[in-house]
DNA sequence: ACAGGCTCTGACCGATCGGTCAGCTAATTT
DNA sequence: AAATTAGCTGACCGATCGGTCAGAGCCTGT
């Protein structure tokens, strides 16, 4: 994998999370490549080719979580942990997780975002069971959808420089309060400082 | 004002909010609507302008709402009171905001988008300002992003046949938990009733 | 020195994009 | 009845889209 394929990896995931994958041309990750368009389609055959190697990581990490999470019965710390775990996923493939919701809908013919918006689906039945209430599901979607534009749209809400230990630890505070309710504060105080923040 | 002109720009609205501003082409439009491309063209003189027509009154109302807000100085019943009137404004304009939110970075050479992402500025410094934390600026942005998002995926999250009133009343219980944490559930409890809900 | 990959490029292709224009039809105005 | 207007359309335009292809430059192994 030589350089250039990497650049342009991350270049087009950095595009189509801002611009959209219909609103980036292949001209215009060359040129923030310093390449030419057909240099991007000698490292990756099609556009789509493109895009799932841009998601690509972030799909496996993902259904790596949710195997494991399928596995084990849940208690209460263990859904915390879980949060925890989720937390560092969100912000490592903050980018991805905010493609997949925002433009999940609209690349339904494009296989691996069908493999990710499966993923979100058997996220969402875990966090929100058919037997939950709708305002759990509401909790859950406002969970999920908030944390990715959040994470994405740090710049434009005034707290980019922010130290990321300070974000996790703030982002596991209040996910923790959206997602159960009640016993909340006190269960994720112990868990930040239990993970060294 | 024809039928033709309104039908078309609440299929814009919706082509734009699920597959994006440059992901809709106007043909995707036209046969929608059952009409040539042509003929949008005829009512509305350019793809911008139909954009325009479809998230202008949103616009309006939510400009209406910051100039009453900034106003009047905020007390506590006064901040509930203002999220009670924010959901509304999120009930009936979620594709809008949703629009703003996640295209608003790519659509900036848009004069209209623009005002869109100003109005956003102003509603962050208005709930998270200047001297608030790290965590009260995250908590804001979960709540807008969250919300946006999770109101415009009910249909995949499981409860798209809820009644309005249900998914009102709920979501002001969770944006009262997530941006007034502390002084949460009672005051929303008697905010939730006090609209007749 | 030479042969063979790797990386990269410009020229070119058909399809689709947003947009223009002349003109059709049916209703309305005078 | 004649003229005008609103609503709509297909043909067409230049630009840009994703994608193909032959070949140039370069580095490595023989």
């Amino acid at each position: 994998m030589s350089t250039s394929s990497e650049d342009l990896r991350s270049i087009a995931l950095a595009e189509f999370a801002t611009a959209g994958y219909a609103g980036t041309s292949l001209h215009r990750i060359a040129d923030i490549a310093g390449l030419s368009k057909s240099t991007v389609l000698y490292h990756y055959s099609s556009k789509e080719t493109l895009l799932e190697a841009a998601v690509a990581p972030a799909i496996d990490r993902m259904t790596q979580i949710l195997e494991a999470l399928e596995v084990r019965t849940l208690s209460a710390e263990g859904r915390l942990a879980f949060l925890s775990e989720f937390v560092d996923f969100l912000l490592e493939y903050r980018r991805e997780v905010h493609m997949f919701i925002n433009q999940g809908p609209s690349l339904v013919d494009v296989p691996v975002i069908d493999r990710a918006n499966e993923l979100v689906i058997r996220l969402a039945k875990f966090f929100a069971a058919n037997t939950a209430s709708v305002e759990e599901k509401m909790r859950f979607g406002i969970a999920l959808g908030g944390a990715a534009y959040m994470l994405c749209t740090q710049d434009s809400l005034g707290f980019d420089n922010t130290p990321v230990e300070e974000t996790r630890a703030a982002l596991i505070t209040i996910l923790t309060g959206l997602l159960a309710p009640g016993a909340a504060s006190a269960s994720a105080a112990t868990l930040t400082t239990a993970n060294g923040i």
